[in-house]
DNA sequence: GTTGCAAATGCAACAATATTGCATTTACGT
DNA sequence: ACGTAAATGCAATATTGTTGCATTTGCAAC
Protein backbone atom coordinates (compact mmCIF):
# COMPACT_ATOMS: atom_id res chain seq x y z
CA UNK A 1 0.00 0.00 0.00
CA UNK A 2 1.27 3.39 -0.88
CA UNK A 3 2.06 5.62 2.10
CA UNK A 4 0.05 8.28 1.18
CA UNK A 5 -2.86 5.83 1.30
CA UNK A 6 -1.82 4.35 4.86
CA UNK A 7 -1.08 7.92 6.10
CA UNK A 8 -5.45 8.20 4.79
CA UNK A 9 -6.37 5.64 6.84
CA UNK A 10 -4.38 6.19 9.82
CA UNK A 11 -6.03 9.80 9.93
CA UNK A 12 -9.43 8.69 9.18
CA UNK A 13 -9.42 6.01 11.67
CA UNK A 14 -8.05 8.16 14.34
CA UNK A 15 -10.69 10.92 13.51
CA UNK A 16 -8.29 13.62 11.95
CA UNK A 17 -8.53 15.32 9.32
CA UNK A 18 -6.11 14.93 6.12
CA UNK A 19 -3.98 17.56 6.35
CA UNK A 20 -0.79 18.53 4.03
CA UNK A 21 0.94 19.83 7.13
CA UNK A 22 -0.55 16.05 8.88
CA UNK A 23 0.71 14.06 5.67
CA UNK A 24 4.40 15.72 5.77
CA UNK A 25 4.47 14.79 9.69
CA UNK A 26 3.72 11.09 8.99
CA UNK A 27 6.12 11.11 6.33
CA UNK A 28 9.15 12.73 7.93
CA UNK A 29 8.70 10.09 11.21
CA UNK A 30 8.05 7.16 8.94
CA UNK A 31 10.94 7.69 7.26
CA UNK A 32 12.80 8.35 10.48
CA UNK A 33 14.52 5.43 11.96
CA UNK A 34 14.47 6.80 15.28
CA UNK A 35 12.49 9.30 17.81
CA UNK A 36 12.90 12.71 16.71
CA UNK A 37 12.80 16.33 18.60
CA UNK A 38 10.48 19.51 17.32
CA UNK A 39 13.26 21.27 16.10
CA UNK A 40 14.13 18.06 13.69
CA UNK A 41 10.43 17.74 12.72
CA UNK A 42 10.29 21.60 11.99
CA UNK A 43 13.12 21.74 9.95
CA UNK A 44 12.22 18.89 7.50
CA UNK A 45 8.64 20.27 7.44
CA UNK A 46 10.42 23.06 5.44
CA UNK A 47 7.61 25.90 6.16
CA UNK A 48 4.61 23.46 5.07
CA UNK A 49 3.15 24.74 8.73
CA UNK A 50 3.38 27.30 11.00
CA UNK A 51 4.98 26.34 14.00
CA UNK A 52 2.05 26.69 16.27
CA UNK A 53 0.16 24.06 13.90
CA UNK A 54 2.94 21.47 14.66
CA UNK A 55 2.91 21.95 18.19
CA UNK A 56 -0.94 21.21 18.10
CA UNK A 57 -0.74 18.78 14.97
CA UNK A 58 1.93 16.57 18.12
CA UNK A 59 -0.11 17.08 20.53
CA UNK A 60 -3.26 15.48 18.79
CA UNK A 61 -0.89 12.81 16.97
CA UNK A 62 -0.58 11.58 20.83
CA UNK A 63 -3.85 12.07 22.31
CA UNK A 64 -5.00 9.91 19.21
CA UNK A 65 -2.69 7.22 19.28
CA UNK A 66 -1.10 8.14 15.91
CA UNK A 67 2.62 8.98 17.89
CA UNK A 68 4.41 8.69 21.25
CA UNK A 69 6.76 11.10 23.16
CA UNK A 70 9.57 10.32 24.87
CA UNK A 71 12.03 12.66 26.83
CA UNK A 72 15.74 12.53 26.52
CA UNK A 73 18.18 12.22 28.55
CA UNK A 74 18.62 16.09 28.06
CA UNK A 75 14.81 16.33 28.80
CA UNK A 76 13.90 17.07 25.29
CA UNK A 77 11.22 15.82 24.10
CA UNK A 78 11.27 13.41 20.68
CA UNK A 79 8.61 12.38 19.08
CA UNK A 80 7.99 8.59 17.10
CA UNK A 81 5.14 6.56 15.64
CA UNK A 82 3.16 4.10 17.17
CA UNK A 83 4.04 0.87 16.21
CA UNK A 84 0.91 -1.08 17.95
CA UNK A 85 -2.64 0.12 17.34
CA UNK A 86 -2.66 2.57 20.01
CA UNK A 87 -5.50 4.72 19.95
CA UNK A 88 -7.28 7.40 21.99
CA UNK A 89 -8.22 5.38 25.33
CA UNK A 90 -4.48 3.59 25.47
CA UNK A 91 -0.91 3.53 24.33
CA UNK A 92 0.11 0.08 24.21
CA UNK A 93 4.01 0.59 22.97
CA UNK A 94 5.73 0.64 26.21
CA UNK A 95 9.12 -0.20 25.34
CA UNK A 96 12.77 0.80 26.18
CA UNK A 97 14.41 3.96 24.79
CA UNK A 98 17.67 4.17 24.36
CA UNK A 99 19.89 7.28 24.50
CA UNK A 100 23.06 7.81 22.28
CA UNK A 101 25.27 10.86 24.64
CA UNK A 102 27.47 11.19 21.50
CA UNK A 103 24.71 11.54 18.43
CA UNK A 104 22.06 12.23 20.92
CA UNK A 105 19.81 9.72 18.89
CA UNK A 106 16.92 8.52 20.72
CA UNK A 107 16.00 4.91 19.65
CA UNK A 108 12.92 2.92 20.01
CA UNK A 109 13.79 -0.92 21.16
CA UNK A 110 10.97 -3.19 20.70
CA UNK A 111 13.29 -6.07 21.30
CA UNK A 112 14.24 -5.54 24.54
CA UNK A 113 12.05 -7.45 27.24
CA UNK A 114 10.67 -5.05 29.81
CA UNK A 115 11.07 -6.54 33.31
CA UNK A 116 7.90 -7.13 35.83
CA UNK A 117 8.47 -4.40 38.62
CA UNK A 118 6.50 -4.50 42.31
CA UNK A 119 6.16 -1.15 43.77
CA UNK A 120 5.84 -0.10 47.39
CA UNK A 121 2.66 -0.40 49.29
CA UNK A 122 0.29 2.76 48.16
CA UNK A 123 1.36 3.57 44.92
CA UNK A 124 -0.54 2.38 42.06
CA UNK A 125 1.41 2.50 38.39
CA UNK A 126 -0.20 3.34 35.09
CA UNK A 127 2.76 3.27 32.51
CA UNK A 128 6.30 2.87 33.08
CA UNK A 129 9.28 4.52 31.02
CA UNK A 130 12.43 2.82 30.75
CA UNK A 131 15.21 4.81 29.48
CA UNK A 132 19.14 3.82 28.65
CA UNK A 133 21.39 6.10 27.86
CA UNK A 134 24.83 5.34 26.55
CA UNK A 135 26.89 4.73 23.06
CA UNK A 136 24.68 3.92 19.95
CA UNK A 137 25.38 1.45 17.68
CA UNK A 138 26.10 3.71 14.82
CA UNK A 139 28.50 5.67 17.22
CA UNK A 140 30.25 3.17 18.00
CA UNK A 141 34.33 3.30 16.60
CA UNK B 1 25.25 17.10 63.58
CA UNK B 2 23.24 20.71 63.10
CA UNK B 3 22.04 21.15 59.33
CA UNK B 4 24.81 24.31 58.43
CA UNK B 5 27.57 22.31 60.01
CA UNK B 6 26.43 19.32 57.65
CA UNK B 7 25.82 21.50 54.65
CA UNK B 8 29.40 23.09 54.95
CA UNK B 9 31.49 20.03 55.11
CA UNK B 10 29.48 18.66 52.35
CA UNK B 11 30.49 21.41 50.52
CA UNK B 12 34.04 21.54 51.48
CA UNK B 13 34.13 17.88 50.63
CA UNK B 14 32.97 18.51 47.09
CA UNK B 15 35.15 21.59 46.35
CA UNK B 16 32.43 24.35 46.49
CA UNK B 17 32.77 27.37 48.54
CA UNK B 18 30.19 28.14 51.22
CA UNK B 19 27.45 30.30 49.80
CA UNK B 20 24.38 31.74 51.08
CA UNK B 21 22.92 30.70 48.25
CA UNK B 22 23.92 27.12 48.59
CA UNK B 23 23.00 27.00 51.75
CA UNK B 24 19.84 27.85 51.59
CA UNK B 25 19.26 25.21 48.20
CA UNK B 26 20.10 22.38 50.27
CA UNK B 27 18.20 23.07 53.07
CA UNK B 28 15.09 23.42 50.83
CA UNK B 29 16.21 19.94 49.13
CA UNK B 30 16.80 18.43 52.71
CA UNK B 31 13.65 19.28 53.66
CA UNK B 32 11.55 18.20 50.81
CA UNK B 33 10.52 14.55 50.66
CA UNK B 34 10.64 14.85 46.97
CA UNK B 35 12.37 15.81 43.69
CA UNK B 36 11.66 19.39 43.34
CA UNK B 37 11.73 21.93 39.90
CA UNK B 38 13.60 24.07 39.49
CA UNK B 39 10.47 26.84 39.80
CA UNK B 40 10.12 25.63 43.16
CA UNK B 41 13.05 25.77 44.51
CA UNK B 42 13.20 29.76 42.87
CA UNK B 43 9.84 30.01 44.93
CA UNK B 44 11.15 28.65 48.27
CA UNK B 45 14.31 30.37 48.29
CA UNK B 46 12.58 33.93 48.35
CA UNK B 47 15.01 36.15 46.38
CA UNK B 48 18.13 34.71 47.97
CA UNK B 49 19.81 34.47 44.88
CA UNK B 50 19.79 35.71 40.99
CA UNK B 51 18.05 33.26 38.93
CA UNK B 52 21.16 32.65 36.78
CA UNK B 53 22.82 31.93 40.01
CA UNK B 54 20.18 29.17 40.81
CA UNK B 55 20.69 27.76 37.26
CA UNK B 56 24.20 27.42 37.32
CA UNK B 57 24.27 26.41 41.47
CA UNK B 58 21.79 23.58 40.42
CA UNK B 59 24.93 22.70 37.12
CA UNK B 60 27.94 22.44 39.89
CA UNK B 61 25.94 20.25 42.48
CA UNK B 62 24.80 17.98 39.64
CA UNK B 63 28.06 18.06 38.25
CA UNK B 64 29.54 17.17 41.91
CA UNK B 65 27.10 14.65 42.83
CA UNK B 66 25.50 16.40 45.63
CA UNK B 67 21.77 16.21 43.57
CA UNK B 68 20.50 14.52 40.97
CA UNK B 69 18.31 15.23 38.32
CA UNK B 70 14.97 13.53 36.54
CA UNK B 71 12.43 14.46 34.31
CA UNK B 72 9.11 13.70 35.02
CA UNK B 73 6.22 12.35 32.86
CA UNK B 74 5.92 16.21 31.62
CA UNK B 75 9.26 16.58 30.66
CA UNK B 76 9.81 19.16 34.06
CA UNK B 77 13.61 18.71 35.12
CA UNK B 78 13.31 17.57 38.78
CA UNK B 79 16.20 17.79 41.51
CA UNK B 80 16.93 15.82 44.69
CA UNK B 81 19.65 15.19 47.07
CA UNK B 82 21.78 12.15 46.26
CA UNK B 83 21.56 10.08 49.02
CA UNK B 84 24.45 7.53 48.44
CA UNK B 85 28.45 8.89 48.56
CA UNK B 86 28.07 10.28 44.58
CA UNK B 87 31.08 12.70 43.69
CA UNK B 88 32.07 14.05 40.17
CA UNK B 89 33.27 11.23 38.79
CA UNK B 90 30.16 8.93 39.56
CA UNK B 91 26.48 8.78 40.98
CA UNK B 92 25.74 5.83 42.78
CA UNK B 93 22.19 6.72 43.07
CA UNK B 94 20.39 4.62 40.28
CA UNK B 95 16.87 4.33 41.84
CA UNK B 96 13.70 4.44 40.33
CA UNK B 97 11.93 7.57 40.18
CA UNK B 98 7.44 7.85 40.56
CA UNK B 99 5.79 10.93 39.11
CA UNK B 100 2.23 10.85 40.25
CA UNK B 101 -0.21 12.32 37.62
CA UNK B 102 -2.19 14.14 40.06
CA UNK B 103 -0.51 16.06 41.95
CA UNK B 104 2.59 16.47 39.72
CA UNK B 105 4.88 14.86 42.94
CA UNK B 106 8.26 13.20 41.56
CA UNK B 107 9.48 10.50 44.18
CA UNK B 108 12.82 9.04 44.62
CA UNK B 109 11.79 4.74 45.63
CA UNK B 110 15.12 3.92 46.97
CA UNK B 111 13.69 0.63 47.95
CA UNK B 112 12.80 -0.68 44.56
CA UNK B 113 14.97 -3.23 42.73
CA UNK B 114 15.97 -2.22 39.21
CA UNK B 115 16.23 -5.57 37.58
CA UNK B 116 19.04 -6.52 34.70
CA UNK B 117 18.25 -5.22 30.82
CA UNK B 118 20.05 -7.28 27.95
CA UNK B 119 20.72 -4.81 25.10
CA UNK B 120 20.45 -5.52 21.79
CA UNK B 121 23.99 -5.89 19.98
CA UNK B 122 25.62 -2.72 19.18
CA UNK B 123 24.28 -0.74 22.22
CA UNK B 124 26.21 0.08 25.04
CA UNK B 125 24.75 0.96 28.19
CA UNK B 126 26.28 3.61 31.04
CA UNK B 127 23.01 4.51 33.09
CA UNK B 128 19.30 3.77 33.00
CA UNK B 129 16.75 5.71 33.98
CA UNK B 130 13.21 3.91 35.15
CA UNK B 131 10.48 5.99 35.64
CA UNK B 132 6.94 4.80 36.85
CA UNK B 133 3.54 7.18 35.89
CA UNK B 134 0.50 6.84 38.47
CA UNK B 135 -1.00 7.52 41.42
CA UNK B 136 1.42 8.21 44.88
CA UNK B 137 0.30 7.04 48.09
CA UNK B 138 -0.54 10.47 48.88
CA UNK B 139 -3.31 10.86 46.39
CA UNK B 140 -5.13 7.76 47.08
CA UNK B 141 -8.00 8.48 48.13
C1' DG C 1 44.22 40.11 59.81
C1' DT C 2 45.70 41.20 55.20
C1' DT C 3 46.29 39.90 50.61
C1' DG C 4 45.49 37.59 46.17
C1' DC C 5 42.90 35.16 43.16
C1' DA C 6 39.84 31.84 41.50
C1' DA C 7 35.20 31.03 42.12
C1' DA C 8 30.69 32.70 42.50
C1' DT C 9 27.29 36.11 41.65
C1' DG C 10 24.24 39.72 39.33
C1' DC C 11 22.57 41.84 35.41
C1' DA C 12 21.35 42.23 30.70
C1' DA C 13 20.61 40.04 26.65
C1' DC C 14 19.35 36.18 24.09
C1' DA C 15 17.53 31.54 22.60
C1' DA C 16 14.57 27.58 22.64
C1' DT C 17 10.38 25.62 23.76
C1' DA C 18 5.64 25.88 24.50
C1' DT C 19 0.91 27.85 25.10
C1' DT C 20 -3.28 30.93 24.34
C1' DG C 21 -6.78 33.84 21.99
C1' DC C 22 -8.91 34.97 18.05
C1' DA C 23 -9.88 35.61 13.20
C1' DT C 24 -9.74 32.98 8.93
C1' DT C 25 -9.57 28.97 6.16
C1' DT C 26 -10.30 24.21 5.05
C1' DA C 27 -11.87 19.35 5.10
C1' DC C 28 -15.51 16.54 4.70
C1' DG C 29 -20.18 14.59 5.65
C1' DT C 30 -24.63 15.61 4.04
C1' DA D 1 -22.73 22.94 -3.46
C1' DC D 2 -23.35 23.83 1.38
C1' DG D 3 -22.74 24.13 6.41
C1' DT D 4 -20.07 23.36 10.20
C1' DA D 5 -16.66 21.69 13.15
C1' DA D 6 -11.95 21.18 12.83
C1' DA D 7 -7.64 22.97 11.60
C1' DT D 8 -4.65 26.69 10.65
C1' DG D 9 -2.03 31.27 10.87
C1' DC D 10 -0.59 35.10 13.32
C1' DA D 11 0.41 37.83 17.28
C1' DA D 12 1.26 37.87 21.90
C1' DT D 13 2.83 35.77 26.06
C1' DA D 14 5.08 32.39 29.31
C1' DT D 15 8.50 29.33 30.83
C1' DT D 16 12.88 27.41 30.79
C1' DG D 17 17.54 27.75 30.15
C1' DT D 18 22.07 29.86 28.41
C1' DT D 19 25.92 33.30 27.57
C1' DG D 20 29.08 37.30 28.22
C1' DC D 21 30.96 40.36 31.15
C1' DA D 22 31.70 43.28 35.15
C1' DT D 23 31.68 42.96 40.13
C1' DT D 24 31.81 40.68 44.45
C1' DT D 25 33.11 37.20 47.68
C1' DG D 26 35.01 32.95 49.85
C1' DC D 27 39.01 31.06 51.33
C1' DA D 28 43.73 29.55 51.35
C1' DA D 29 48.33 31.27 51.94
C1' DC D 30 51.04 34.44 54.04
MN1 LIG E 1 9.38 4.78 21.34
MN1 LIG F 1 16.02 10.36 42.69
ZN1 LIG G 1 24.80 7.64 18.67
ZN1 LIG H 1 0.32 12.41 44.08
Amino acid sequence: MPLTERFTTLLKNHGLKKTPARLRVLEILTKSSQAIAYSEIEHQMKAVADRVTLYRLLISFEEQGLIHKTFDHQGTAKYALCQANCDIHTHHDEHVHFNCTQCNGTFCLDTVILPAISLPKGYSASSYQFAITGICKNCRG
